[in-house]
DNA sequence: AAACACGGCGAAAACGGTTTCGTGTTGATA
DNA sequence: TATCAACACGAAACCGTTTTCGCCGTGTTT
């Protein structure tokens, strides 16, 4: 076992200071040829590589970003890491991960853990509890510290820096529009409680499409899940008493089960009514029938946020200026409804 | 911006030194009762926390732990890292993120990006790449400098190191058990190329399976797929001319478009052809029918990583004593198979 | 020959902690 | 009163770098 070997080490064995090897090692000018030309061979024979954490000691910048996430099981958020860690590494970066796992506590116990030294900045999404909470002092202290963030997907307006989001009212509103356009009647939404950010949105676009046709609103076409944990049994007694024939969820997996229910009792996808969920993951495209979604283009934010944050890590400039970045949701056209 | 409070700064508040600040934080017997109250509340009022960095330079430790995975958008592997960020979690540890993305380079640039001190062990996947090239000299390198590494589900005998697998061969071995006990007298394997040690592993349970049964085994009814990618026509075409009663897959994406296909023929599942997948992910779950798997049990698998690498790098004792841990797998039955 | 420039290198501080080993003061003991 | 332990604290080394500054010797200039 050959442990590491330092500038110490090198200066040691060559006879020269640790200074003289540092210099060497940048190829620096002050150094002589003979003198560098023998350092940097013993430091190649040798396989040194300089010790990160020294590094990130002296220069106050650790190359790690920190990404706190309610949940990675869950194919929304793994593509926003696929996003950030590609971008990330390409920058030299690191991606530490941290799961809130929608616990209001969790998130601040993980986010105090990476703030003293660990990171350079906070990539997040808000825990369910903290949105229904409503209490962000704990990304106030980090951004007062000086340290920056960007906030993803489910954000608050209650903290000054970045964000990138789709824009999910438009995705609602467009999907919503494509019912109505092909002579949809008795549209519902299915979603979850409105203190999840992203779930207001896209309950706002429902509605605004509908209140723009000569359809009209329905509140009680609304079923609104208490979590995002799935309850069939709620699901089936909704699509039974409502009998819609187009139906809007605010996620893969209530689409995928309202389909099966209807399926179940006869009714014929997309004819009979149609489906279209958010997020373009994989349930959808295998599902039976394959479901048109709101693709909500997670590696895009991932490496959006990544840039937005990186950029701010690296600019020297104190400009305290944010930014919110609006992707646009596409719609992807799968069987669930007619094309 | 109130930028981080260090020992140094309360020390010249207080007037006292350095040393004395850090133990009077530490509660060291060593410092007065006055001077240490003095000193508590001031950081606490202050907020003060220790620099991680520092700490970590100091001690040789960071408390990170490195995970190199190939793919994150996977269901199988976010459920490893989630088992592996909670229990590294609950002991202190962070977890650090890189992604192979199949690519032996990617692999080998990231262990070396994190080996120069960034964290105190590995847990990994290798990458297809790298299962295919048979090149492991970066994990032989980074073990050879005294860093622990666990490999997880796809691992190498070459590499002296602790691991954690399923038992893979027995998970297909089951499910092509359960097939034959159920009168299936046409069973296909659906799989990838055998250098994934994983699909290697399967296909060998398949085919002890088929040996000791009367059925015996059929070569020409195992495909196999050049890659993880999936290409609809070879499965149609294979799932067309073999017409199997009964179907194996190596991951739940490979059932599933089989599933899909033979509906689509207007054949019966599971009456008239099964389908057991790997993988208990969402897919499963939400196929029409319902999926049977083996299941991988990921989190656990990650868990048992997690303690592996944690209890070996917290061992002061330096024995060169490795285990593989084996998991067994379970047969979660679901609609695909009769029951 | 004195002055100076400059190339080549080392000493030391700094990053922010921990920890060992003093050291000065106090009070008790011989 | 001299000795000594106990107490409370500080100095300094150390982790592995980077970087500023100073120094020495050589060669050139006047």
């Amino acid at each position: 076992m050959k442990s590491k070997i330092t500038l110490k080490d090198i200066a040691r064995e060559l006879e020269v200071s640790i200074s003289t090897v540092s210099k060497a090692l940048k190829n620096s000018e002050e150094i002589g040829r003979d003198t560098k030309e023998k350092i940097q061979a013993f430091a190649k024979l040798y396989n040194y590589k300089p010790n990160n954490i020294a590094i990130s000691l002296k220069n106050k910048r650790t190359k790690n970003i920190g990404v706190v996430i309610p949940d990675i099981v869950h194919h929304f958020f793994t593509t926003v890491i696929r996003g950030i860690e590609k971008y990330a590494n390409a920058r030299g970066y690191n991606v530490i991960v941290c799961l809130s796992e929608e616990s209001f506590d969790k998130e601040v116990i993980n986010m105090e853990m990476l703030a003293n030294g660990s990171i350079d900045g906070f990539i997040m999404s808000l825990s369910s509890e903290t949105q229904e909470k409503g209490d962000y002092n704990h990304l106030k202290e980090v951004t007062e510290q000086g340290i920056p963030v960007v906030l993803f997907d489910r954000i608050t307006q209650e903290v000054e820096c970045d964000k990138v989001v789709i824009d999910d009212e438009l995705g609602a509103y467009q999907a919503t529009k494509k019912f109505i356009d092909q002579g949809k009647k008795r549209i519902a939404l299915i979603t979850t409680d409105d203190y999840l950010s992203v779930s207001k949105a896209r309950t706002k676009g429902y509605l605004k499409a509908l209140k723009e046709s000569p359809l009209g609103i329905d509140e009680s076409m609304i079923l609104k899940m208490p979590s995002m944990e799935m309850d069939e049994g709620a699901i089936k007694t909704f699509l039974d008493n409502k009998e819609p024939d187009a139906v809007l969820c605010v996620n893969e997996i209530f689409a995928v089960c309202g389909m099966r229910f209807v399926q179940k009792k006869g009714l014929k996808i997309p004819e009979d009514i149609s489906f279209i969920g958010f997020t373009d993951g994989v349930l959808s495209k295998y599902a039976n029938p394959s479901l048109t979604v709101v693709a909500q283009h997670g590696e895009k934010m991932g490496e959006e946020a990544a840039k937005m944050l990186i950029d701010k890590v690296e600019s020297e400039a104190e400009e305290e200026t944010y930014q919110t970045k609006i992707l646009e949701p596409t719609l992807v056209i799968r069987d669930s409804i007619a094309h």
